[in-house]
DNA sequence: CCAAAAGTGTTCTCCATACACCCATGC
DNA sequence: GCATGGGTGTATGGAGAACACTTTTGG
């Protein structure tokens, strides 16, 4: 291939998709745009991805800096290149997806004090450029990828019953689940151990704690364990 | 996000990984680099995306002018973009995967006579930049994508038999599967037609030619028919 | 004592798996 | 007639799905 430092080079962007759990429904981070194009209109947390840093690494940095958020769950989504989608120019966007647990990792206003918030992923308010498609693609990688990889647990607190994961399920997933058959699954696959402690301050039989044990997990994996959740 | 037309921006190339079918082997689609840097090594075909094109675009021209290839299987894969991925500067790519039947899509050589030839997947020669693990990434997508999704069928020729749909879903999983098992199972998933021709000029007694019908399988995948194969 | 959710077993059906022999054809 | 793959049926075990009642706790 011929190397061509003097092209012209299309901008490069990250957008996240950040999910959260709140109650009972799945949500969406976004954040709220303050100039044109589409000023007044929210769209996904990003933004230009620096010279010297990794495509991870700047989706990271929006992360923190749009919306305060540091170590989450984060994995590539798609890359977005359509030539009309910015009506600026020329932008390439590397979408991601994170899982933030809304207890453990409450919103932060963002640095230059944008609004942002959290909408329900089933109606979600117009969104700025191809958001709206960027969304979709990432509602539907995480109804997929769910049933076949323990990441649903990045949306709970560390420690959460079993009924709190089954609601979790039945949110992504979209249909009920029956309750016993559910519990001796996930209990059969042997990554999730139970604590010590049970729930607080709740007016019916407090139900006891589980913890996803990442370690078991690995070595599972390392056995060849291919699991398969519902 | 603020808008920054005059800052520096990474180069933004895409590259594809060809999959074909060769006898029992799992093969990868190469071309020799002539020029530093890893000039005389092997090299994923790519280049780089012109401002006019989107991202799908890029990776179809470039199998076209790299390989003479022309309506296969191309999806996105994943977009790779570590600082120093490049030794000339900073160069984000965005890689396709791309399954070939190499009978009915021989190879033409590329338009500057570069050589383009096809390597084992499983013992690839040395390669150029940080193509041996987007070669990895790719052959896991496709081990882990063959099983529910009936993409296998693109490196077969239009009419297969079964014993060669077998041959291949074994080279991809690399293991042994039962033959009655599989065919029931194959057939039993509603997609594949008979078709009233067998093959010619075997020593032995000739196979049925069968045949994707991707109608049958839209209309299935609409039902909300799930298959897993295997 | 009442409301609310926690927790628990069994039956049935279906599908994946294991397994071996006869058939058609070309040479 | 022999070598080569083509083509076929059955029995078993395990997992998913359906299903309802008792227990614990707070108010």
């Amino acid at each position: 291939m011929p190397y061509r430092y003097d092209y012209p080079r299309p901008a490069l962007t990250v957008d996240c998709v950040v999910f959260g759990l709140d109650d009972k429904d799945l949500k969406v981070l976004l954040i709220e745009r303050t100039s044109d194009p589409f000023a007044g209109r929210w769209a996904l947390p990003g933004g230009f991805v620096e010279m010297d840093e990794s495509l991870d690494a700047a989706a990271r940095r929006e992360l923190r800096e749009e919306a305060g958020l540091e170590e989450v769950f984060l994995e590539q989504l798609y890359t977005f290149g359509a030539v009309d989608r910015d009506p600026r120019g020329r932008v390439v966007t590397v979408a991601y997806y994170a899982l933030v647990n809304t207890v453990e990792h409450p919103l932060r206003a963002a640095s230059d004090a944008r609004a942002a918030a959290w909408f329900p992923v089933l109606s979600p308010p117009a969104l700025a450029f191809d958001h709206a498609e960027i969304l979709r693609v990432a509602h539907q990688r995480l109804r997929g990828k769910v049933s076949y990889q323990p990441i649903g647990f990045e949306l709970l607190p560390e420690r959460f019953t079993l009924s709190q994961l089954q609601q979790l399920y039945e949110t992504i997933l979209e249909r009920r689940l029956d309750k016993r058959n559910f519990r001796r699954k996930v209990l059969s696959l042997g990554f999730l151990e139970e604590t010590a402690h049970t729930q607080r301050d709740v007016s019916h039989r407090a139900a006891r704690l589980y913890r996803f044990n990442e370690a078991k997990y690995r070595r599972l994996v390392e056995k060849g364990f291919l699991f398969e959740l519902i």
